[in-house]
DNA sequence: AGTTTCTACGAAAACGTTTTCGGCAAATTG
DNA sequence: CAATTTGCCGAAAACGTTTTCGTAGAAACT
């Protein structure tokens, strides 16, 4: 009911123009110790607060920052929003989250609606079937604007700004190897179809463990799944065909669909089959087995993506214009899955 | 570089006045069709989009809903956003998060930044902190000034706003009796510190459905727990105190810590023990084995908790001011972990 | 010819700030 | 006493829109 007080209020009720007020209350020695007392203290008693559209406007810049990912309950991208919030939010900026549900058409509007002055900045991951269409007309757009993009996990090249990545193939070498070293022969790895990078990079390195080691790299012990919805008979049918001993997961949830197939199929965990698996979350720290996991850190990426874009947002305007691709370490956790 | 086009530099370049071009943009009659359609193409060639910051200020909304809850990587808080965002979207209208961390104090700044204009109204859960401090002196100041929020989950009496819940005692109640019907007789309930409400309630719904049963009930089968992060050892002497037959947990979290234990002590499931938990998350449905849950519907309470506002924001202001409670059904869903 | 009605456009206000500049009076200086 | 400095304040521009109002010229009427 009494309406957010604005300067211009607070200038009529105490007969005084709108720039003392605002002077007055930014502590200006141009105004009179009196009338800057009287103006603060009208000002507290109403409560007065700037209003941050009007700043905006006047500052050319949001404090806030644009976030682009495919969905928001997966716990990867829970821990990337939470490091990204804990940080911007340490340094005076907001986040407002957009999700393109993996949708092209949904990350192109949700951009342009964001790039439109709402923000200073994006942070992205991209949606698969923008990874599949390979258009990112959105993004350079954006960055042809002036507005500066980091971008992170499902990153591509050709775009010039700065990325936050894992190691994948490396992560997944290491990965294989671990098992390798615990004596393990057979493997396989449920992995996800091409176009998404870190199915086919971490596939890569799996392939390249096997081949350091001298060990034969056969097609028919990578699974490809599409659907992550509708995977548990897939995984099944793959599981049954060949009796491995080791099996690495590009995620948790291939990695625990992939442990009670197994066990199903009456196979012991970590006796007869060793497993690992990417994303360190709430499934495998407590899916019986709890099981051995590549820890992506999500939320130190998402603290050094808004660390590099504030970063950039505040360097006096692109003095320098060369992008750096973070590489974030991963770390293997072991937990009961492997020997 | 090629610096954001704006109203102004096509009136300049097209000497016309700046009126005109808005007008044209807009299709009005007011201008001719052969100056609208070059201010038009030209706006086309340069990818013209109004300045979101301008709109706000002159139209005073931002079309954009705060969202401030206590931690994001949660399940069941990524699911509301899921559903706030995705109704959000619909309507047209962005959703720009902030966390408290369950910190009244962040909770407070939060709430001042994006109230001074930075959004339209608030949907949120309150931190556990607020809860315990039973301080609410931010939620009032902001609704003083005609700024509309809407609670979901943590939410708390004597605050005029409209919130979504669900019937926590119902549920607990329902939970309860769906493990006395399976004949088992010496349960136990896994709670929350009495501050936070729905610890509260849900242990008041297991109390309740002892008693009309004509069952006693006994505060020593009720543990509560005020840090979750280590209640394992809690969880484990509580467990190993009495021999229960049942449990109930009021999240998955402490479902699966005490599924685990249980196991270690030699206790089948649910042959020996049967357990019930809240939250349908990902641990339910993976762990082994799978627990039987009641659903909290996380989505839908972030789409009505958006729908509602949004209503509210486009109703012509304030003609009513009845608040409504929305008690949003729960579902049992079966799994293993119940006979 | 004089009056009215269109047509097509521009000027200006408004949203809430911050900041630069200018000005008036009093106080200080030469 | 005249000249300059100082203290204190207000006017106005700017950020990018939309919208109301005004108006010049042309066309249409009496």
């Amino acid at each position: 009911m009494p309406q957010k007080i604005t300067l211009k209020k607070i200038a009529q009720d105490l007969k005084v123009s709108i720039s003392t007020v605002s002077k007055a209350l930014r502590d200006s020695h141009e105004i009179s110790e009196e009338t800057r007392e009287k103006i603060k203290s009208y000002a507290k008693k109403y409560n007065y607060k700037p209003n941050n559209i009007a700043l905006s406007l006047k500052n050319q810049k949001t404090k806030k920052i644009g976030i682009i990912i495919p969905e928001i309950v997966h716990h990867f991208f829970a821990t990337v929003i939470s490091g990204i919030e804990k940080v911007a939010n340490e340094k005076g900026y907001q986040v407002i989250i957009c999700l393109s549900g993996e949708s092209f058409a949904k990350e192109v509007v949700n951009m342009d609606m964001l790039a439109n002055g709402s923000i200073d900045g994006f942070i992205m991951s991209l949606s698969k079937e923008t990874m599949e269409k390979q258009d990112f007309h959105h993004l350079r757009e954006v960055l042809n604007q002036g507005m500066p993009i980091v971008m992170f996990d499902r990153v591509v090249d050709g775009i010039e700004c700065d990325k936050i990545i894992i190691d994948d193939i490396a992560a997944a070498h290491s990965a294989t190897e671990f098992l390798m070293r615990k004596g393990r022969k057979q493997l396989a790895i449920i992995s996800t179809v091409d176009y998404v990078n870190v199915g086919r990079l971490r596939t890569q390195g799996f392939k390249e463990a096997l081949e350091q080691r001298g060990m034969s790299f056969d097609e028919s012990d990578v699974l490809k799944i599409e659907d992550a919805e509708n995977c548990t008979t897939e995984i099944e049918n793959f599981l049954a065909r060949k009796e491995y001993d080791g099996v690495v997961a590009v995620n948790e949830l291939f990695a625990v669909i992939a442990s009670k197939t197994l066990k199903k199929l009456g196979r012991s965990i970590p006796g007869d089959v060793a497993i690992i698996a990417f994303t360190d979350g709430m499934l495998s720290r407590y899916a019986s087995p709890t099981l051995t996991t590549i820890g992506q850190k999500g939320e130190d990426m998402g603290g050094l993506a808004a660390t590099k874009l504030i970063e950039r947002l505040e360097s006096k305007q692109e003095e320098e214009e060369s992008y750096e691709t973070v590489i974030v370490k991963t770390s293997l956790i072991e937990r009961e899955s492997t020997p």
